[in-house]
DNA sequence: GTCGTTCAGATTGTATAAAATATCCAAACC
DNA sequence: GGTTTGGATATTTTATACAATCTGAACGAC
């Protein structure tokens, strides 16, 4: 994934991060019309670089770009947030099946360290960080699978959902546990060679995370 | 998707639209370099319209770009040709279970006339209409699913492999044959309503072409 | 002879300025 | 009163001009 390069070359790279971020920590909430002067005054550039970085974006999903009126970060309809669950609970577990029995002792250590991490930020409601390592863990465990175009998508899935998953986290202490337990029995069947009961149990965990945030988007619709 | 639409706005989507037919038609082969005054000159249009172009089409996979050196048509190994087509054969099915229940007696007529149509140019080896025909009829088999961003990824995966499943239509006429009566099959078990039939066709068949252009493509490298 | 360096040429990336287009509000008309 | 037409404003889109970067080859040092 380019965002996952550490030397940033060009100006509207690093403004197409900066977005990214931006509207993935939720600062930039849907709807939210991008014009494109204020972005370049912003990050102290031409347009010229603001508009590529909207394009790329547009072509991750994140922005919607409607000629001559503007571009507007783009929101998911319940629908919609529901097929891209339904798409990475179809590819992620495919994803898990080539890629667990590849992954090495430092992989290992890295998931560790990561469900270590989120242990104790559980404490302390950083939920900007849960979303990261969430991305994070399902990165690493994918990463071996020697598939780059379907990690690519799956990896746009996940960027796409994280906005909702940590929003819903925010708000359920219930859930953040209950994906923290889903998480190390994962790794522990990946680490224990079981490669089958994995692979349902990511199915499992990306069906329920969906049904839960469906039921979460529900009823706060109602009551607003 | 964005280059279905009829009334095409902004001179940049033009461009992208110019490029995209051009690099799937073949006439500009893989790792033809894209310089883009070259490009502009051509179109009778400035630059940035152009880069605006490359990179709505290095989302889609069609070119890459890379700082300060340029951008070329992306050319897939054989690995990531078997990739797409493994994504394709998990998709399409998925898709189609949803779409042919819902699939109207207009989309049978036009389905009917792609079928027709390929017959006839069967005879003529129209190879670039071959393609579009090919991907018309999957588009059609797949449009009622009303699962848009599945759909999205769908089309681009056919976009992609569209170039090489061209190249060995027009050198196999058993391939040609095969697919077209896999194709008349196919709508004839939606027609009937056997979907679950209909679905593990549409898998086979996309392995089989798959596998078949893989046996081709090797072939192919070691003749050189 | 091989390696490193420098410089010219070409190509891409960015900034500024001009053209095209859509939106909004008021005035005229039915 | 409601609808429509016209122009003003804001925003995007494109063109031109300039700066930064890369490539390749000639040159010299070891």
């Amino acid at each position: 994934m380019k965002h996952a390069g550490l030397a940033v070359t060009t100006v509207a790279d690093q403004a197409a991060d900066a977005l990214r971020r931006k509207i993935m920590s939720g600062e930039l909430a849907e709807g939210f019309s991008l014009r494109q002067d204020a972005l370049a005054a912003e990050f102290g550039i031409s347009r010229i670089p603001v508009r590529e970085a909207l394009v790329q974006l547009e072509g991750e999903g994140l922005v919607k770009i409607v000629a001559h009126k503007g571009a507007v970060v783009s929101g998911l309809s319940l629908d919609e947030i529901s097929e891209l669950f339904m798409l990475r609970s179809v590819l992620e577990p495919l994803l898990l099946k080539k890629s667990a029995p590849k992954l090495t002792l430092e992989d290992y250590a890295q998931l560790d360290a990561i469900l270590a991490e989120y242990k104790v930020e559980l404490r302390a409601q950083h939920t900007t960080r849960w979303g990261e390592l969430n991305t994070r863990l399902h990165d690493v465990l994918l990463a071996r699978a020697d598939q780059p175009r379907t990690a690519a998508i799956v990896a746009t899935l996940l960027q796409q959902t994280d906005r909702y998953t940590r929003m819903q986290l925010s708000l359920s202490a219930d859930s953040i546990r209950q994906a923290q337990h889903e998480h190390e029995e994962l790794v522990e069947l990946c680490r224990s060679g079981d490669v089958r009961s994995a692979a349902s149990l990511l199915k499992r965990h990306i069906e329920h995370a969906s049904r839960d945030l469906e039921r979460f988007i529900l009823s706060n619709r109602r009551a607003r």
